[in-house]
DNA sequence: CCGTTCACCTAATGCGGTTTAGCAACCAAG
DNA sequence: CTTGGTTGCTAAACCGCATTAGGTGAACGG
């Protein structure tokens, strides 16, 4: 025995109590009176031993209740079977949103099913966000990352390529409508031209799940259009996120397209807080034209705006539409309930995860769409005055 | 062979970049020139290494970079350094409420100070996080768990005694108020043998931080009452929880102790869903006597009833008094804002974290005690019609 | 002056798996 | 009856670290 001290720390210190020791490969070897190199083939399908002998440390290792050790794993198979995900936040934001926890919700679906772990980590900023993964490379805690609200300058990518810890992406750095294929991801060597030194050679796989931002704000706005509103305004989330910059820019484009004046239709950026999502309500409520109909990046901040509106005395939807991207109860508790984008946000990440154990498992990165949201009608929005 | 190509997964492909093949101590010994063993030494901060000898090794680890791998330091040292989190909610309620990501973000905090990870799963329900307790066991991924949402019948501190998990209950198991000493920490029913000689033996350590709810839901009643209100109801949360169930006895008992009719104060049991909360409401405003005040058990109940209150014409807070258990954006978005009862609650996962830590570490059990909510006045409660 | 202690370091072992090399038995072919 | 190739298994090395048992030289005490 190498420990020293009688008792380790969960060693079964009660005599009485019956051994709870894990049982290990060795202990099913044992009983099924084979090598410990046996039971290994056997219990992970490889060649080398008989459909009887198999059979048979498969039944000893159920009746022991036999579980690999995943330090075990990770330290000689070189995979930890475990993922991270990390979320940079300020604390004011964090946890309002329904978003996230519907995502993870969805990651797990996934990986649970293939008995991989998720590390999870709460961060103030992107520096630490960073940190975390380099500290999660250095002590080999995962085997991959998903990485959210991905940016337009965005250092992540880069650092985790060089880490070589394969990513997806969860949204898109991409600013276009996304039919490029698969720009940063490596696709193939050999093709790649000259000018972009390192990105395109990228030692680590990284896929992309992206959402198409620009045809949801196209749907938001032609409804909105459709309904006579002319001044409309797009109360984004973060700046340096790269689904606002998409969003943005979508409007922008939609609304060149339907010949209306940009002073009317705009975006103006807040950092997705109910504060400064009330903040700019208010603003935009006391110019002397002021808009007929709000679109709003979260569920908090339309639910703020709707609140702000009501405490001025705006009649909600008479005076003003109201649209929220992203539904959440929250926009069926207010009175009148929220017209939202409607978005699959678990299937999101079940689809991000499912994405992150295929390149694990080496099948090449790709650029995935999700599926396309639909925007759920209420009372919140209807004709203009 | 887990990937076809011979290359292994994260061994350096490009000959341009920098090995990246992440340096281990025995790297660190060679340059350093002594033995594997001496770096070790120098490095857990055990004597038999001279300060001269210490000092250099650091140099070298710093200059390396190296980290220590995770995976090999489990192995031997019996610690994974990970903590494990389940979340059992329906999915339906799940990503509403502010409170777990404020509690994880205040867990991390006091983690990551000691690069502790946490481990974290969303499941649906009981059995289910029962099975991830087993299998994070059984695979030795975490040195200890955190529980959240206590039952009054709660499997899981006998589970996780018999697993020797070190445990932190955050909330409490217990009914009373809660002077006893760690009771259920040890205790296995099935395994007791007759001659039991050490009821102190407990396999596994588990602390309790614990809530008052009971002084919570006084002052709640308190401050009610002082405004006149006779008829409050609590629409409560899920019954089988033990804070529910300690403050639906604290409600009766405040009644009982005020005077006031069991008929008219009483607690309503939910599933915190905004639906269930809305259609709570929406029965208590349609009885004949409807009560003049409502204490929800979270924000976003609070919200669903304000909206329903508002969507029958019954002015909030002129004829309904409005409290919400929790605060959170969404309180202060409404209109008008919901007077609620603000706990620390990043501060609360903080505690928790550190107690686990402390039980890591071998320190004895206790039952830490919660800072003490407070209730914040805003517009939505009033003096009783 | 020699045995002992002590400080400082090295060698070796084990954790629980995976993986490669090797070995015995069996079968078909020569 | 030997040869060569499978088949089915075992032995042994290894992953990166912690730990324990040795082993060396210097200081020390008698």
């Amino acid at each position: 025995m190498t420990t020293g001290p009688p008792a380790s720390d969960d060693a079964p210190r009660t005599p009485t109590a019956p051994p709870r020791r894990r049982p290990t490969m060795k202990d099913i070897a044992a009983r099924a009176g084979v090598s410990p190199s046996a039971v290994s083939f056997a219990l992970n399908d490889r060649d080398g031993v008989s459909p009887g002998t198999r059979a048979r440390i498969r039944e000893v290792a159920e009746e022991l209740g036999w579980q690999p050790n995943s330090a075990a794993r990770a330290l000689s198979g070189e995979r930890s079977d475990c993922v991270g995900l990390v979320l940079a936040r300020p604390a004011r934001t964090l946890g309002v949103e329904s978003f996230f926890l519907q995502l993870v919700s969805g990651i797990q679906e996934a990986l649970a099913a293939r008995r991989v772990a998720l590390l999870f980590q709460v961060v103030e900023d992107l520096d630490a966000e960073c940190a975390t993964y380099r500290r999660w490379w250095a002590e080999r805690r995962v085997d991959g990352v998903l990485v959210v609200d991905p940016r337009t300058e965005d250092p992540r990518p880069a650092l985790l390529a060089s880490l070589a810890l394969p990513t997806v992406v969860i949204g898109d750095t991409q600013l276009g409508p996304g039919t490029v294929a698969a720009p940063g991801a490596g696709a193939t060597p050999g093709t790649t031209p000259p000018q972009q030194p390192t990105p395109t050679l990228s030692p680590a796989p990284l896929s992309t799940i992206w959402a198409d931002d620009a045809a949801a704000m196209r749907s938001i706005i032609d409804h909105l259009h459709a309904l006579g509103h002319r001044r409309i305004v797009h109360i984004a989330g973060l700046p340096g996120l790269a689904h606002t910059e998409r969003r943005v820019a979508a409007l922008r484009a939609e609304a060149a397209r339907l010949g209306l004046d940009a002073r009317d239709v705009r975006s103006v950026c807040t950092d997705y807080s109910d504060e400064q999502g009330a903040e700019a309500t208010r603003r935009l409520l006391a110019t002397p034209h002021p808009p007929t109909a709000i679109v709003y990046d979260n569920d908090v901040m339309a639910v703020a705006g709707a609140a702000v509106a009501a405490g001025r005395g705006v009649p909600v939807p008479g005076a003003l539409s109201i649209v929220a991207w992203d539904d959440s109860p929250l926009c069926r508790v207010t009175h009148p309930r929220l017209t939202s984008l409607v978005r699959d946000t678990a299937g999101f990440g079940r689809l991000a995860a499912q994405e992150l154990l295929s390149l694990l498992d080496g099948a090449p990165t790709r650029r995935l769409q999700a599926e396309l949201p639909h925007l759920e009608h209420r009372e919140s929005t209807t004709r203009a005055p």
